[in-house]
DNA sequence: ACCAACTGTGAATCTCAGG
DNA sequence: CCCTGAGATTCACAGTTGG
């Protein structure tokens, strides 16, 4: 398949080669989240061994070796023009790393027309200690988040994250454990199968962020497949890449294994910007509210009446609730919807309580 | 001054001036640290407004204008490279930024050859919020640590950190709040004279971490004077450099003000490397050890024999304390003081008690 | 069965003075 | 400059063993 682009997106499946390859097989604008682990370039030297003697398993593996700075740079590069390329106009795109590689992947995204919209620190709650008590614990890394460009209008569930953090908006910190236990797949030797894999709850709360369901995730670099199970239990569709034939082989048997959420558990705090758009007119419309009805601002301060074709009219001014309120206030702008009070059973109230009735009707 | 270079350094000054232009006019290798609060680059469109409709208000001033990242790489090159050079061979440099110019910071550091030893990042207790809710909270700023070289014997207070820190390491990710309250400077109509004026916390965490007393620190970009203020209170010698007058006359006052701690109060936990080094043999010497005492390990695995020059015998082995305990375990490497035994008035005891015990007899 | 003690391990750029 | 050898250094969990 290598070169020949594909018409038909290969969903829900992970396919074994090189990423830069491999996505030039796949069609432009196609994709909703790219989520990528890369290799760290961690230019390990030696051994390192912990107080009691025993040794310290480290990252050792061919993938991860460059010459330097430069080379991993063109690597990375590679990757992402691609990436940019199968993203669709308003996708976003996250890539994770540490102090060894993150600056380069953050310039990259930068110089090649991403817009950053965060940078996300994984706080992690167990980490491994610094044994020569040379430098601070390195005790997290860091994710960048970024839209395909400045204009995308990318999805963000601004609700549901504020829902997990207890009704406060979501940070910028997380503080997550490391995948440990029996999250962690093994081999026949009961070793970790892969060096790098990540918890299923740093993945899930990306996904839950930053896409709707059955967008089409990828992931170029998909290892044991954290991202594609996360997104398969979560109503997404996937693609993974992944060039180790034994981790594709593990993924795969992972993946098939995890239980998709039904529906109904798939329903999350929806945006007010995607509730149903209700024209103020259309109150005035179905009878909710009659021609020449006074509304008042809450402290009775400014008062305006409807026009039949849903305007409010102040002597000679003239406008929608929203350009009304900000006009009678001197405010650069106005929400109409919660500016404005009307008497209904004798009490003054938000004319958002009568959106909300008419958003209750109109659904099933 | 601009160009001459001096050579007896401008200790305890604030220097008003470009900071490139300035540091071009002192000596090579003769800065032990640098603090860069350096322009962000943030790029912001037009006015951000609060939900109440107040105005936010964000960092507009000229010198955070930059016409593009190249403009913005290659201002912060040419001050880099000049901090460089000034810089001790051991000396370390901090910088600090946001996603919107850390990531050229961290390159440009990699690439100059500077030698990153932490990334971290300041969790903000009290962040502002996101007030559109299109993001999630920018509740942390980035701080980059970095030696000189790769072969720096940079200074680490590893103890005092620890220390600080309820007797853990010290992590990676510090939770501080923001500068605010009395200790934000005001200009004569009561409102923040600096719009980025970094809490005193942040830098006496820095200054206690990685430099000693009477150690020089050089901040480029030292605004109201913060890093200068905390400088002196700790007892180190410093170097403001600002461009902005107003600045300068602000941070003279307010680092002329500031109280320095008596040399009592600067005393930190010291890192055992700095102890004075004893010699076992010296115990043989004095008689707090005798020729032929059997030493054991903590679980009285194996054992050995005090020899007259103060090496250890067990057969046909004889070697140093740790050598000894290396050999006998089969570790690679093994600290004597901690790993054998004695039995001091029946109590089995470790040879660090007794070195202890000489060093105090040592000191005045 | 239950608890205490022990063992293992995680994306790690992990020493430095003195000859 | 390099080489040698003293000697400094770990936190949070999960899982297992032993009493």
């Amino acid at each position: 398949m290598s070169g020949a682009v594909v018409t038909t997106l290969p969903l829900d499946q992970i396919l074994c080669g090189d990423c830069i390859e491999t996505m030039r097989g796949l069609p432009s604008a196609s994709i909703d989240c790219i989520f990528a682990d890369p290799p760290y370039n961690l230019q390990l030297q030696g051994e390192l061994r912990r107080p009691d003697e025993s040794l310290v398993d480290g990252v050792n593996d061919e993938w991860d070796k460059f010459k330097s700075f430069a080379d991993y740079d063109n690597f990375s590069k590679a990757w992402l023009i691609e990436a940019r390329r199968i993203l669709k106009k308003d996708a976003t795109l996250w890539v994770i790393g540490s102090y060894h590689n993150i600056f380069r992947l953050g310039v990259l995204l930068q110089d090649l027309g991403f817009w950053v919209l965060n940078d996300i620190i994984w706080r992690k709650s167990n980490p491994m200690p610094n044994f020569r008590g040379r430098r601070f614990t390195n005790a997290h890394e860091t994710l960048i988040w970024a839209a395909r460009s400045a204009d995308s209008r990318y999805r963000f569930n601004y609700q549901a994250m504020k829902a997990l953090n207890e009704d406060v908006q979501m940070r910028s910190d997380w503080y997550l454990p490391l995948c440990t236990g029996h999250e962690r797949l093994k081999n026949k030797h009961g070793l970790k199968l892969h060096p790098t894999q990540k918890p299923e709850s740093l993945l899930q709360r990306v996904l839950m962020a930053s896409t709707d369901v059955s967008d089409i995730v990828l992931d170029p670099f998909s290892g044991t497949g954290t991202t594609l199970a996360v997104a398969r239990k979560l109503g997404r569709r996937f693609i993974g890449i992944e060039r180790h034939p034994d981790y594709v082989v593990a993924a795969k048997e992972r993946v098939a294994a995890e239980e998709v959420l039904t529906p109904d558990k798939l329903v999350i705090t929806p945006d007010k910007r995607e509730a149903p758009r209700i024209p103020f007119g259309s109150l005035v419309e179905r009878g909710l509210l009659s021609v020449g009805t006074v509304l008042m601002d809450k402290r009775k301060k400014v008062k305006a009446t409807i026009a039949l074709d849903g305007n409010l009219v102040n002597g000679q001014q003239r406008g929608s609730i929203h350009k009304m309120g900000a006009m009678l206030t001197n405010a650069p702008s106005c929400n109409g919807w919660t500016f404005w009070h009307v008497k209904i059973d004798g009490q003054w109230q938000e004319l958002d309580v009568l959106r909300n009735k008419l958003i209750q009707e109109l659904e099933p």
